[in-house]
DNA sequence: TATTAGACTAAAATACGAAAATAGTCGAAT
DNA sequence: ATTCGACTATTTTCGTATTTTAGTCTAATA
């Protein structure tokens, strides 16, 4: 890692604290780079502008989710177990970025086009990574009532489930036996 | 049904029609009573408030939804295909619904009491359904990988899931295909 | 008596201009 | 190549005057 990557990993630092305690609308480019060290103008150097800062800290956290996902699924062989681990790890890392970062949901309005994008990229690469695993399963024939054709638009549909349970277990306590109820639904069918 | 639901009656179309037009927060009791052709005072008379004309003519459009689903499917055996033509009506019903009223996504900051207040009796309402057609799948062993005991989160699962392919669906163009994958998946698991 | 409307009030939304805060630029210094 | 302080152009905030609107009350009417 050469200089450069370090002083926009330092900023990155920085930014990730001062978001998850003023949300993105209350931190201001000197909050950011009061607690980096560096003058305001040295973080124009770096990123284009406040909205590519946050933008930037936010794919990393999620990639942060989806690495670690991928971690704890890797020693899986089960194709249905595998997919069984990798929603109920997600959700629980989701769980706890969103409690960590809890202004979001006051900064969604106006900034909805940022925080689109930033949602976009993310199911994007959700995607890629469900797709991967169904067409794991099929080769190995474990799925037996989805359709090889299908695939695509399967992948598609599952990230549309898995983040509406995300929303909806978001709301209430922890309820570890309903992530289960929902993966064990998600795979085995009722 | 006697004079007094008669006019309560009218009046809900008529805010319907308005509440269609403009949203809650720019329709004044003016426009519906305007709509109604009748006196501001009046409708004060038969409801306490606008919010409570919102909530009344809110839950009676999502009950239509309920009713049209339950009509659907009450020809259906098969606890599995039953399960499945509830969420594809559903679905397809409640988007629907939204077209027409575009509006809802602009009212919801502001009014989330309320909105909360009405997506929360019509959740119960879609639970207590749901809930009824497992308990029947179980009692006909349709059900493989369901346990009797976890028939009440489980109901509350299927709910959280619906709406977020509701959500998720909703973004992008009809795509009937995927609805029918999504209802499979949850149906018959991968 | 049940229902309606018009006048009224209190509260909320809106409009607007001045003042303050902040994003982003630029040239000089290292 | 990197950093900063001074500067500008936008936004946001804030106070206030004005208008709109929800909700009440009383009298009229059918």
């Amino acid at each position: 890692m050469n200089r450069d990557e370090e002083v926009k990993q330092a900023i990155m630092v920085a930014a990730k604290r001062v978001f998850a305690k003023w949300g993105l609308n209350k931190t201001t480019m000197e909050d950011i780079a009061g607690e980096a060290g560096k003058g305001k103008s040295t973080l124009y150097y770096y990123f284009k502008s406040k909205e590519e800062i946050f933008e930037t800290v936010a794919i990393d956290e999620l990639n942060r989710i989806s690495l670690k996902a991928c971690t704890a699924i890797e020693t899986i062989d089960s194709p249905k177990d595998k997919m069984k681990a990798y929603i109920t790890a997600t959700i629980t890392e989701m769980k706890q970025i969103v409690g960590i970062y809890s202004f979001i949901k006051g900064d969604i309005k106006g900034n909805k086009a940022l925080i689109d994008n930033i949602r976009n990229q993310y199911d994007q690469s959700e995607e890629k990574i469900l797709r991967e695993m169904l067409r794991q399963g099929l080769k190995l024939n474990e799925f037996n009532s989805l359709k090889e054709i299908e695939l695509n638009k399967a992948a598609n549909v599952l990230v549309g489930m898995i983040r509406g349970l995300q929303l909806y277990l978001f709301l209430e306590n922890e309820d570890s036996e309903k992530i289960d109820i929902a993966t064990r639904l998600l795979v085995d069918g009722l």
